[in-house]
DNA sequence: ACCTGATGAGACACTGACGTCTCAAAAAAG
DNA sequence: CTTTTTTGAGACGTCAGTGTCTCATCAGGT
């Protein structure tokens, strides 16, 4: 048996996406498994958002990594992060309105880390030149967050087509980003 | 005596923005009063979102009223707007988020009004050659709500300036709305 | 000064979700 | 086949939040 923690998890995140207050009873059976088999996996709901939030992280890092940040245009690399980032949006829309609850308890560090990689990324495209100056690195990055969050619901609610996904962050996200060309 | 009703909703806005979980008890007592005098003016939990959110529409249709969406460029049109919703960012990220755990309760008709005009004033933007035609209205007016429901959080993490909200949400959603001039 | 009505404080029961436990059945390992 | 481990089903008890109620108190109008 051996249960797949991990297709648990991606079951979790597909409904905890669409529902954020799903119960511990839904999630489980969403994952076809009893919510006592839920529970020895997981010690509680709190710990299944922790593992989430892993999981997000990890291949939104994933995704980081295989953008190349570093390479060419810095719009180039933000067309890479936003296509490589996609398959994870809806849970990644999950977690950035869970986080909002999270009033105390501190952050996972991982956050602070995809952070900053942004910001550089941002930083970078402005100190080529290529972005405008006038919007901090730390609202871009913010407004990326918002976009993914409003774009997932969007698909999620049938509003826009799921192809379109990336293109339409990408092309709003840039067209406010970079820096307008002469008239 | 006779409770503010009015001064109430707000003071219950301020504290959902802020914690959306926040308790009836807390609520009670962030506006100063008793959990049975706010349960005499709101049957319930409910019922408090339901006047939050016909709040929330009202001013946002003053909003759109004040902003004049049919007057002079489109672009100049949405500043106003997003100036004019500006005091109502945090409220409407609060609903923004709650609105995504209504599964199949129906929504306040209000919701759809605003809609309605906010993507009649995109349309008319492209139409008359301001805005890009590759962004649908629909993903526009999806996105713009997003940014408010960011730019709202990011204020009140302090991570971005109350006094930018406005310029942020503008600069970045006019870029990537409007056309981009000849290169 | 006297009524009338609203308020505050608190008690109470109810509900839903949660965490823990047990035990039999099923699967895996030997 | 036997043993070991894991799972499913369900029965609890707990707890927080809620909705309702009562009653004493207090403000305001007459």
């Amino acid at each position: 048996m051996a249960v797949d923690r991990d297709l648990v998890l991606r079951t979790a995140a597909a409904l905890l996406s669409r529902k954020g207050t799903a119960t511990l009873d839904e999630v489980a059976q969403a994952a076809g498994i009893s919510r006592a088999t839920l529970h020895r996996h997981f010690a509680g709901r709190d710990a299944l958002v922790r593992a989430l939030e892993d999981l997000a992280i990890a291949e939104c890092e994933a995704a980081l990594d295989a953008a190349r940040l570093e390479e060419g245009p810095a719009a180039d690399a933000v067309r890479r992060l936003v296509g490589g980032i996609e398959p994870s949006a809806g849970l990644l829309a999950f977690l950035y309105t869970e986080n909002q609850l999270f009033e105390g308890a501190e952050q996972n560090a991982g956050w602070a880390r995809m952070d900053a990689r942004m910001n550089a990324l941002f930083r970078r495209g402005q100190e080529s030149g290529e972005f405008r100056i006038d919007l901090s690195p730390v609202w871009l990055t913010e407004a990326l967050y918002g976009l993914f969050a409003s774009a997932a619901w969007a698909v999620s609610e049938g509003r826009v087509a799921r192809n379109d996904f990336t293109h339409l962050i990408v092309e709003l996200l840039l067209g406010g980003a970079s820096r307008r060309e002469r008239s």
